[in-house]
DNA sequence: CTGTTAGCGCGTTCAC
DNA sequence: GTGAACGCGCTAACAG
């Protein structure tokens, strides 16, 4: 009988199997040495005392947690990380793998992050999601002593799964242009925490890139700061009261561009008739409200970081380090041909 | 010297520091039994080696293991998930306790959950997020042997933290009464996998409470079912098509309402002017979008949770066991009184 | 204040 | 195919 009123443990199981704990062990991991007769007296001993393995004593014997962290910054319940940590357990789970949340939402619980490194000898594996990692830490990253996984970030000699931001921003710009727009400003979120995303700056790059392409001159590529995501009124404002004002805005996320698809329309303008609208990531929003948008499937990217971090936690040797996830345009009701009231 | 190349054990900064292991242990976890020198000397000797106590083998010996549990149904990224989820970790973090997601995804997963009761022997904690239980998983759910903390949710007995949901409703509803309505409906999200909700029924139940006390027939209490957060359409036709349309639709969250604003403005229509909408949750967008609802605090009701979960696990008696946390109606800019062009 | 002695509950050699 | 013995790295109870 069980030791106290708690938990069954192995023992028990294994005197109400007649076996010994190895091989109940062995048993319940489903161990190809044990017969089956055996191995079915034991599956019956454990569920009678509804006896599970602990995961502790497992790991600590082992050596192996069965656990995977994943690092992220901002708000868990912004798009992006929700998505990943969706596609993330969904990955984990049929592995058997469970989920332990770091999170970091400012700087001082960054710097508090990389000093003591609490994912140290606690997970088999890390996953680190969209930060704009530096070289100090990184290189502390290196100390932990388990296998990292970036996300959606590249850096030599580690593995990553990540689009391609410059070529997504670059390709969504390129729709603009082809449907006939010269005059394009791109909305660039400015965190008030810096280094807290990685794409922010390789999108204002695809934009300059394809507008160099089309001819159109530096100092003519409009690039507007918003310093908040509701910051939809204000960016409009300074675009549309400019001396020759765009005909169309590439925003760098969903979320800015449904503030800004809200301010139009608040001020009695319509999308595209009178400006067209273009987001970054395919929010779940986004095709609800028919914003037109270069899609990033964080869901892909994010499973397969999972299944990354699960073959370096295994000690197996992944067949790519570094996957480059595509991006997509999707042009939905927001974005138009230039000037349409001539057309119309 | 470190046994391997892998990491330093306490043993190993013992013998640096010229102490005991269980000195070690003192000094480290902040004992006021260790001496000011001592304890230096420990710290300095474990960061010289980059120690860290493995959160495993701490927790296999004094049976705390430092981690709580969040057991979701849904989409992680949904508004409420999400903001759950953030909110628990942030009130995790401080304890220095971790955050250890299960989620569920459909009946297979449910049922998968409550038969291997995965949270078995492996967190000090769980807290259960907004499920219909049926009385067997609740049953199950006690045999756990960790202390539990239902989100959103009463059950007898059971320690929990929730909104009154029957009575948001009926506040929504009353408010839209007062602006002149009383052909009003509710739209309610039908959920392919029932039981994943454990609101959704008691805002039907505050919707006819309110309209009942106005006077209005049961009959005349028009409850239109959505299947899908996409469904705008499909409920905007359902209820204009009417003999006798409402002037006002109340949807059981801001996510569907959304949807059904988005409807509203591709039939050309304006809210509040043609048709008042209201939500339920104040979900991020809500403000964005101006529209008028229902707030839940999740961030706090989460919050509170997470303070009851670490009271309970860390075996201490909680001031009170069953917390409600109150709604609060925001009249934003979809909602307006009756008839407004009559009145204009 | 500090060290010693026992486990915590399981995995993993080895024998048999 | 199965069992015995040892160790994973730390905490706890008791001595001193």
């Amino acid at each position: 009988m069980p030791t106290s009123d708690s938990h069954a443990s192995m023992a028990d199981v294994a005197r109400r199997a007649g076996v010994s704990v190895a091989t109940v062990s062995r048993a319940l991991h489903g161990s190809p040495l044990v017969s089956v007769e055996t191995a079915a007296r034991v599956t019956a001993a454990a569920e009678e005392l509804s006896f599970a393995i602990s995961r502790v004593a497992s790991g600590l014997a082992s050596g192996r947690l069965g656990r995977i962290g994943l690092l992220l910054g901002g708000p868990l319940h912004g798009w992006f990380n929700g998505t990943v940590i969706d596609a993330v357990h969904d990955r984990l789970t049929p592995a058997d793998v469970e989920l332990t949340i770091f999170r970091i939402r400012d700087r001082a619980e960054r710097d508090v992050f990389f000093t003591r490194l609490p994912a140290r000898r606690n997970v088999d594996a890390l996953i680190v999601a969209s930060f704009a990692l530096t070289g100090a830490e990184h290189t502390r990253l290196q100390t932990l002593g388990v296998p990292l996984v970036y996300l959606n970030q590249r850096v030599r000699g580690v593995p990553s799964v990540a689009i391609d931001d410059v070529a997504g921003a670059r390709d969504g710009v390129r729709g603009l242009l082809g449907l006939g727009h010269r005059r394009i400003a791109f909305v660039r979120s400015v965190q008030r925490n810096p280094g807290f995303r990685y794409s922010a700056d390789r999108r204002v790059e695809g934009f300059r890139s394809a507008m160099a392409e089309a001819g159109v001159a530096e100092r003519d590529q409009l690039v507007v700061d918003a310093h908040d995501l509701d910051a939809g009124d204000e960016v409009l404002a300074t675009v549309l009261t400019r001396s020759e004002p765009p005909t169309a805005v590439a925003a760098d996320s969903d979320e800015l561009a449904i503030g800004i698809l809200a301010a139009v329309v608040r001020a009695g303008l319509r999308a595209p008739d009178d400006l067209s609208l273009l987001g970054f990531d395919d929010h779940a929003l986004a095709g609800r409200l028919g914003l037109s948008t270069v899609a990033q499937p964080a869901a892909l990217t994010a499973g397969e970081a999972a299944d990354l971090a699960l073959t370096l936690a295994a000690g197996r040797v992944p067949a790519r380090r570094t996957i480059v996830v595509p991006t997509r345009l999707i042009l939905r009701r927001t974005t138009g041909p230039v000037a349409p009231r001539a057309a119309a």
